[in-house]
DNA sequence: AAACGACGTTTACAGATGTAGTCGAATCGA
DNA sequence: TCGATTCGACTACATCTGTAAACGTCGTTT
């Protein structure tokens, strides 16, 4: 619900604690991924800034803090997805599969793989 | 290809291009949806900053401008949907399904429309 | 004990964004 | 023709974002 918006930036940090927590501000900047060279003092930003979204919590451990994740990836991507299909898609979630479906070049191999899936669903 | 970010404020303008056009600063306000009541002056600034980035054109009709969307919604949704796709399922397609099927995003008819729809793409 | 290093906090600053006011030119109504 | 209205252009300003330097503190090394 802490509906406070998440940044680029931001998510980039999140990603390193949703893979692994907790963990110290040095640990996260060590885990950035090649085309995200910060330096320590940007990371440390950003895990405040996610402090006071409460979108991450820390706890002291000694004379530094341990960061986690407060919010739960899955909820993330719904609530991401959900903006999304209610900015262009009118809310409807069909209209994203299908426009994606078609955009993308599916190869036959990854069609049978979702049809799998989708048979496993159908209940 | 122009791609600077249209802002979710930019969107609501060009949503109403792509409905018609073309049309005047004017017009556009006039059709705004119910909770986007801004004032006429708003409405010229995002006018103009999606002029500068190349998302819609003027053209002179005596003393005002007809604008008209320069970018097609078709691909404004594909870039954004990829966009997506790339920031919370490593680009690819297959988790998003998977997503929305376990949030039960998909009722059993959507289930079987995609699968149709994979149907008929298997070459 | 002094210098050094690691940490978190505070401050900075440019660019994007949301939202709108002001101003000068042109047009329309009387 | 003269004031009122209409336009676009320019300016404004607070907030958010990306990115980072400066500062103060406390623990460590010599």
């Amino acid at each position: 619900m802490s509906s406070e918006r998440i940044s680029d930036a931001e998510l980039t940090i999140m990603e390193i604690l949703w893979e692994r927590a907790p963990l110290t501000a040095t640990d996260v900047a060590a885990r950035l991924p090649d085309d995200r060279d910060w330096s320590l003092p940007t990371v440390k930003t950003l895990l405040s800034r996610l402090l006071t979204k409460a979108a991450v919590e820390h706890r002291a451990d000694g004379r530094r803090f341990l960061y986690s994740p407060l919010i739960d990836r899955e909820d993330y991507v719904s609530h991401e997805s959900k903006r999304l299909v209610d900015r262009l898609f009118g809310g409807r979630f069909m209209p994203l599969v299908a426009h994606l479906a078609e955009q993308e070049k599916l190869s036959d191999a990854d069609i049978s793989e979702i049809e799998q899936l989708l048979r496993e669903m159908k209940s």
